[in-house]
DNA sequence: TTGAAATTGATAAGCCCTCTCAACATGATA
DNA sequence: TATCATGTTGAGAGGGCTTATCAATTTCAA
């Protein structure tokens, strides 16, 4: 609870400072983004019919590119498909992508991270934020 | 020059093992290809429109993909369209993408890929490719 | 050389996402 | 609290990139 408080100020202090309004439909759809670990604008439109049948997918992914503005959300290619993430509500992480099944599974190294920085720093960049997938096969799928 | 032979005869290889066959656009595209370091079709079929002013944007996309099925290519999304990789030319590389110019820098870095590979095989896959994006500021953007 | 099977080129179709715009909601102001 | 300028929404049209369709053509094993 007192997460989602928390990242609705984030959205709230976005929203003032680029003179955008706080709607029930960018709640609705916040309270439900940070239910979960990625969505699909798809995904939430199906989720969300049932709260709000006029719901249109039209606002969600204006929405959901919102929440990228703001640092809550970012966005991520998948197939065809646009991913977008939750990363405020815990910290950053990877991920393993099953090219079989479309399985993902999360997975955080500090190394890898810290070796990032020294890459980033070798060629004088500062890093703001950073995307590793790692594609494959998931034990079900390897047969 | 033997390098190209090289992918040819991967091509070749491939190609038997499906029931495909080797056609002229399919060593034309190939052959451009391996010119290159990442392409999209697009810009493929562009260059391509001298030496053979019919060859089709759908071949040049089904031929890509064919690429990509024999292992000598790999997609990647970048943006809106699809980038197609050459990476049996040189190593795998990543890249490090300034979001304030756009500029991309290419790196590789062995340690990280070790790292990949123990992260996926904890997790039980077998990674086939990985995309790996550090986005930040440039030397030149960081005021 | 022949012919079954794969491939091509042109374009239609499809998919995902964004734009358009009239109707509506928000929130600063009085 | 009422007003109203401005931002937002929903529905569908539009657009960019990629794939499917299919008749004509090419490949290659026999």
């Amino acid at each position: 609870m007192s997460k989602n408080l928390k990242e609705m100020d984030v959205l709230r202090q976005h929203l003032a400072k680029h003179q955008l309004k706080l709607t029930r439909q960018r709640e609705l759809i916040l309270t439900a983004f940070l239910r979960q670990e990625h969505v699909t604008a798809e995904t939430m439109y199906h989720q969300l019919a049932k709260k709000d049948p006029h719901l249109g997918l039209a606002t969600i992914y204006r929405t959901l590119n919102l929440f990228c503005e703001a640092g809550i959300a970012q966005a991520r290619h998948f197939g065809t498909q646009t991913q977008y993430d939750n990363i405020s509500h815990k910290g950053h992480h990877d991920h393993l992508i099953c090219t079989g099944c479309g399985t993902i599974v999360e997975f955080e190294n500090c190394e890898i991270e810290r070796l990032q920085e020294e890459v980033a720093t070798k060629n004088g960049f500062v890093i703001q934020t950073h995307r590793l997938e790692l594609y494959g096969l998931c034990p079900r799928c390897r047969h």
